[in-house]
DNA sequence: GGTTTTTACGGGCTGCGTAACGATT
DNA sequence: AATCGTTACGCAGCCCGTAAAAACC
């Protein structure tokens, strides 16, 4: 068993049990389709669909149970997936950032709040100094990424 | 990502991260176990463990945001697993059963319902009678299974 | 030298697509 | 005829084990 059959099945029974139409749903041709869940019922023993006159009619009892799993674990899965994915998106580091105080009077209370709430990974270390003092202090090209 | 890789990842971090350790619990060889975070790691675009001098040390943050959406998506598979087990395990089909009312004055008040409540999907069928009139009924050489 | 992890390599298994067939409407 | 499902077949990709190396104790 395998988070990508529980997807597999799940589709058919949200595609009105026709395999056709969950295959293109899922992108996937129909055959390899049928294949798994074919493969699946044997693995585990257990027949999930009701069968007759060559067409897939409903769940059987434990085609119910393994449902009722199945969407709730895909829902557990992909709630990790976009968490995991917001992780990865994460910048991580540290910014040394110098602004005069003209500057960081507006800069500050705008945009540095929302840099740190979106990046809490990055270190930032503000430096308020004069300009003249900033322009000594770097000696990369922007005052911003260094 | 994948099921078992969920898996594996839990088990490093329950070995105090160390995959050797990891990997006997497992039954795996070690450098597979190591190959499939290592790949785990790339795909995701994340890094899971802190490591130094050769060694896994802890998780990060990410790998932290991992663990524990995979204890818990573990749990409700293996829960599934579980319920899933107990219906390939139920017997299904009809059973015929012929017994003499004096045998099921005794049979039935305490072997059948146990039957009848670990096998709900058999349809159980019985036939009281007397011997003679059974043995007429029956072609089949059980008088409990047929 | 003993652990631990990573890298390299080769083989077996499986998941998939294409194709062909069978069954139903 | 059209739709739907299963079966057959061949290939690519992967997962894993063995082997070897690298890093650290």
């Amino acid at each position: 068993m395998d988070i990508k059959q529980l997807y597999y099945f799940v589709a058919i029974v949200e595609a009105d049990f026709n395999m056709s139409k969950a295959s293109k749903a899922l992108h996937l041709s129909q055959p390899a389709l049928s294949q798994t869940i074919s493969t699946m019922e044997k693995t585990e023993n257990l027949q999930l669909f009701e069968r007759s006159h060559g067409r897939l009619q409903n769940l059987t009892g434990a085609g119910d149970v393994l449902y009722s799993h199945a969407k709730d674990i895909i829902e557990r899965f992909e709630a990790m997936t976009e968490d995991l994915q917001e992780e990865s998106s994460q910048l991580k580091g540290n910014i040394r950032i110098g602004i005069p105080p003209v500057v960081i009077s507006i800069v500050f209370p705008e945009i540095l709040p929302i840099m740190l709430a979106e990046n809490p990974k990055i270190g930032f270390k503000v430096k308020e100094a004069g300009a003249m003092e900033l322009k000594k202090d770097s000696a990369t090209p922007s005052p911003f990424l260094g």
